[in-house]
RNA sequence: CCGCCCUUAGCUCAGUAGCAGAGCACUUGGCUGAUAACCGAGAGACGGAGGUGCGAUUCCUCCCGGGCGGACCA
């Protein structure tokens, strides 16, 4: 808490022995006070109702709801209506649960650059989206409605998650709103609305009719607990156990094996068999192939256990194989060459469970060793198990040889009726086996027919693809998939160029993103599921002819324009294509026509969403051209890559001219601080504690967030902690503080219609000016480059050091004592001002409300606004102009500096400053710039006279000023005015104007 | 395992190849006409080890710690 140290000291002081009368809590005793306070109802002291405590807990929700009734955002984007255009397009939330400590940062981030942009002078509109389509939405559902799911249709399916999303979408609403975020919230952007789907069924469009939009069956990221494919951006990896075993497949020396009689002669007449190694034995039921790589060399050596055997493996390798089957007679390795291994390619094996010769359509290509530059030497044999139903690289050479992605398993990952482990006379059923439960039985089943090398126990510790909905296991599985083609049309190379034609902020962004769009596979689109955009393609049901046209998608995105997504499901297939639709392969009609079960990845749905925000073109502004998106970094590998790729396709440009990315929020402990994180950390016994934003915004308001996020440099980890909040309160403080008494003195009787710079003589006020005017234009520029933590640095060091530090100390004797309308006083009023106003417009687009509670509090110049987040930021003078005071200044205040020191021993026996006489003693060199300012250095200073002597050792003399002290301004003074005889002439004649 | 980023005082941030700065916190003095305020003073830091420089917090290498991302690892 903020006040405890505080009053803890008080206590400690109260207690403490010596510290006398001075701390106390009584009436102060009355003698010898009183003439002290004489003149005191005669000055002008500061007074507002701009209270010193900020109350934001309570003060936040009604500067929200005046905010709300007047409409302030929409009076905004009028005022700025022919302003140029800049737009930061929101990247929607998952409307799921409530907001957490990253969604507190990104929207607060992007609030401040909208308002810091429309207060320097664009049109900064702001819509906020959201993600509310896909898996997460649909489990939820499914978990709350149990059984009663199974008699549902799907319309009521989908009805129910729509109410799931819509309930989210309104709670995260509200709590963004709390946070000061303002935007176009009554019209935000959702990814289910009719017209969204529409745009992501007319993207879908562009994709068909340029030809990237084909459908194949490859292998995919299957989660089998969720039963649908995974894009890469739904994939974690975590640490697993897997078995391992090391595998022979006996080479089959038929009558063409052409490899006979070409390997070394020690080879003749001996059996050899090809070693593979898996992690994965429940693939082997798939295994098609071996691949070697073509330029490593191989070596045979003698099997222990079947001494006319000899077990081929990598030669790099076949350390590591001989350890791991526990021994082998290396010494009797003989090699082969690369020459030698190309005589093998195409050379039968015989499969250690599958007797059959060929389970391929194309003939007899299956079970053969061949060869791909992919295969490594730094785990396994050197030669690698393939599967092209189960592996990408597998289904690449699956390809080139003509095997076809064979992958008996269906959407649970269960085996299809049919498939058994066949060695002679043994048979194991695997058909409705899961693939966890293959495993040990395929390692047994090998282990008893004496195929498996090594101990039937042996795994290994890797880190495997996992689903990052489920947290379970995933496989790969060749399914019929929709796909977009990279390669298609240069896709990849332009979207790479793309890539470098944007500006990235941080830069290694560019490079992490642009390693991303290079390496990427073809991009999957289905998934198996009901919440989301369905594809829109139809299949014959009488040829089952596919048809995915371009047309046929336009006038379904027509549909969805008008009714929703909702009409695949409820309208009847002809209702859905063209008239005269008919099938291409057997011109049957569309009532032949079965529709597409699948939906679209919500990676595409989100990726289209600049799409959406460009369709919105209800007021003839283009929103599509978007400046910036802003979002965390791990984004580079979710909507930033799948809205690169979404507009390539469509109109062959970027969605975005500049990326920024911020960093994740941690503890103080380094532990990303999100509730799942803090408890997983927790639960490992670290000594750690989440703390729900609700209940710090119900106790202390959202504005310490902003300011938080507004001083934190964003673009790597931040921590967030209560200690820092805390810290950030004593500043604000500070601020708040300063604030009231510039309030104080100007809200009775300045106004700045009257009095202007004009007014301003004084070095001291036009120092500050000048300061004023070198931190507006820094800030202005920080806030260009979105440096926001510069701009608090800015605003911190103004209102420490220069105006409560400096200024006010050194104005109050003007603005207290001064007549009240003595230009001497005007002046300094003036800069208050100026620094008042500057301090609130600057800090507005980080503190909202503070800023807007001072902006309320203060006079006003005609024309000005009722808010301040209508205002601009201050326009700075010519540059360089404040130059020579700012120079003068330097050497001044370092004269004050070593004044104040050598006052501590005068002011140590209680003396106050202004009852001191100093004697400065500059070198020549400094002499004349303290005579140029001569007349206003005891005022800088805070004492009552100051002699320039022209000795030069730079040291300051102080002694007691002799001279009558004026008891209402308490300056010394040579002589005091004739009436009254106890003040000074400048207090006399402000008495004389009070009456 | 690989790649990228980060590491300056208790906290948040500056900064520079040449005595390391600010604000807050801390210790401490003063004021009582900004008073649950205000004005002073003090103490306190370049993660570690090498290297290149007359000189390194700054440039290079490695390491520790933290974060993010990638991976066909059969």
């Amino acid at each position: 808490m903020p006040h405890r140290t505080r009053w803890r000291r008080r206590q400690i002081a109260r207690g403490r022995p010596g510290s006398g009368g001075r701390v106390c809590y009584g009436p102060r005793p009355m003698s010898g006070q009183e003439s002290k306070a004489k003149y005191k109802d005669t000055v002008n002291l500061p007074e507002t109702p701009f209270p010193m405590r900020g109350d934001l807990a309570t003060r936040e929700p009604e500067i929200l709801k005046k905010w709300d009734e007047s409409k302030l955002y929409e009076r905004i984007q009028t005022a700025r209506a022919g302003a140029p255009l800049f737009v930061l397009h929101d990247g929607p939330p998952y409307s799921n649960g409530h907001i957490h400590y990253g969604h507190i940062l990104n929207k607060i981030l992007k609030d401040i650059v909208v308002k810091s942009r429309t207060m320097a002078g664009f049109r900064t509109p702001y819509v906020p989206g959201w993600d509310t389509h896909g898996l997460p939405i649909e489990q939820a559902v499914e978990r709350d409605l149990g059984p009663k799911r199974k008699g549902m249709s799907a319309a009521e399916i989908r009805a129910a998650c729509r109410d799931y999303a819509m309930k989210y979408v309104a709670i995260q609403r509200e709590e963004f709103k709390r946070l000061g975020v303002l935007g176009d919230w009554d019209q935000p952007y959702l990814t289910l609305d009719k017209t969204y789907e529409g745009a992501i069924v007319r993207a879908l469009a562009t994709f068909a009719r340029g030809g990237y939009f084909y459908r194949g069956k490859k292998p995919v990221q299957w989660c089998p607990r969720d039963r649908t494919a995974l894009a890469t951006s739904e994939i974690e990896y975590q640490d697993i156990s897997l078995p391992s075993v090391y595998v022979r497949m006996p080479l089959v020396e038929d009558a063409q094996a052409a490899w006979r009689g070409k390997l070394d002669p020690r080879l003749e007449g001996r059996r050899l068999s090809l070693v593979i190694w898996t992690t994965t034995p429940w693939t082997l039921p798939s295994n098609l192939a071996i691949v070697a790589h073509p330029t490593f060399t191989y070596v045979a050596f003698p099997n222990r256990n079947d001494a006319g055997e000899y077990l081929i493996v990598a030669r790099e390798l076949a350390e590591s194989v001989a350890t791991a089957i526990g021994g082998a007679d290396l010494a009797a390795a003989i090699e082969i060459t690369p020459e030698q291994m190309k005589t093998l390619e195409g050379a039968r094996y015989q499969h250690p469970f599958l007797p059959r010769p060929s389970i391929t359509s194309s003939g007899d290509l299956d079970f053969r060793l061949w060869f791909a530059d992919y295969v490594t030497a730094d785990a396994g044999t050197g030669l690698v198990h393939t599967a092209p139903g189960h592996g990408p690289d597998d289904y690449k050479t699956g390809m080139t040889i003509g095997l076809p992605p064979y992958a008996p398993i269906d959407d649970g990952a269960r085996y299809v009726p049919g498939i058994a482990l066949e060695t002679g006379a043994r048979r194991v059923e695997l058909a409705g086996k899961s693939t966890e439960e293959a495993n040990p039985i395929i390692v047994e089943h090998l282990a008893a027919t004496g195929f498996l090398l090594n101990p039937p126990t042996d795994n290994v510790r890797t880190s495997a693809a996992h689903c990052w909905r489920c947290k379970g296991p995933i496989v790969h599985r060749a399914t019929p998939q929709w796909f977009i083609a990279m390669d298609h049309e240069g896709l990849r190379q332009r979207s790479l160029d793309a890539i470098r034609a944007t500006k990235w902020v941080p830069p290694w962004g560019e490079e992490r993103i642009h390693a991303m769009i290079d390496n990427r596979p073809d991009w999957v689109l289905s998934r198996q599921r009901l919440w989301g955009t369905p594809i829109p393609a139809f299949y014959c049901g009488e040829c089952r002819v596919e048809h995915a046209s371009a047309d046929t998608m336009d006038h379904i995105a027509e549909i969805f324009d008008r009714e929703g997504a909702d009409a695949w499901w409820n309208r009847e297939v002809i209702d859905l294509v063209p008239p005269g639709t008919k099938c291409t392969g057997c011109n049957a009609g569309p009532d032949k026509f079965e529709r597409e079960k699948d939906i679209v990845d919500v990676w595409f749905e989100s990726g289209v969403s600049w799409l959406a925000m460009a369709r919105r073109d209800t007021d003839g502004k283009d929103y599509g051209d978007i400046d910036l998106y802003l979002e965390g970094s791990d984004q580079h590998r979710g909507w930033f890559h799948s809205s690169l790729l979404a507009a390539m396709g469509v109109k062959n440009a970027a969605p975005y001219h500049q990326v920024i990315t911020h960093g994740f929020v941690l503890d103080e402990n380094g532990i990303p601080y999100s509730k799942s994180s803090i408890a997983k950390a927790k639960s490992e016994g670290k000594k750690t504690s989440y703390i729900e934003p609700e209940t710090v915004i119900a106790k202390s308001g959202t504005e310490m967030f902003r300011l938080w996020v507004g001083a934190t440099e964003f673009r790597t980890d931040i921590t967030y902690s209560q200690k820092i909040l805390d810290g950030l309160g004593e500043w604000y403080r500070k601020l708040r503080n300063t604030a009231r008494f510039l309030l104080g003195n100007l809200a009775a009787d300045f106004d700045p219609n009257v009095h202007d710079r004009k007014l301003v003589t004084l070095g001291i006020d036009r120092y500050l000016l000048a300061r004023l005017d070198d931190v507006v234009a820094r800030a202005r520029k920080a806030y260009e480059a979105y440096e926001l933590h510069v701009v608090h640095r800015l605003l911190v060091e103004l209102v420490t050091v220069d105006v409560s530090a400096l200024y006010s100390d050194v104005a109050k004797d003007r603005l207290y004592s001064d007549p009240i309308d003595a230009p001497s006083r005007r002046a300094a009023q003036v800069v208050l001002y100026e620094c008042l106003r500057a301090i609130a417009t600057l800090a507005a687009p980080i503190l909202c409300f503070t800023a807007e509670d001072i902006w309320t509090h203060m006079p006003k110049r005609a024309g000005d606004p009722d808010s301040v987040h209508l205002t601009a930021f201050p326009e700075v003078a010519a540059e360089g102009a404040s130059a020579p005071i700012i120079a003068d200044f330097a050497i001044l205040l370092a004269w004050r500096e070593r004044v104040t020191k050598a006052l501590e021993p005068f002011r140590a026996q209680k003396n106050k400053s202004v009852d001191a006489a100093v004697t400065l003693h500059p070198a020549a060199a400094e002499r004349d710039v303290l005579v140029q300012y001569e007349a206003e250095l005891a005022d800088l200073f805070i004492v009552s006279d100051v002699t320039i002597s022209s000795a030069g050792d730079s040291t300051v003399e102080v002694a007691a000023h002799t001279g009558p002290r004026c008891e209402r301004c308490w300056k010394h003074f040579d002589t005091l005015a004739a009436d009254p005889g106890d003040v000074c002439e400048r207090c006399a004649a402000a008495l004389a104007r009070r009456k």
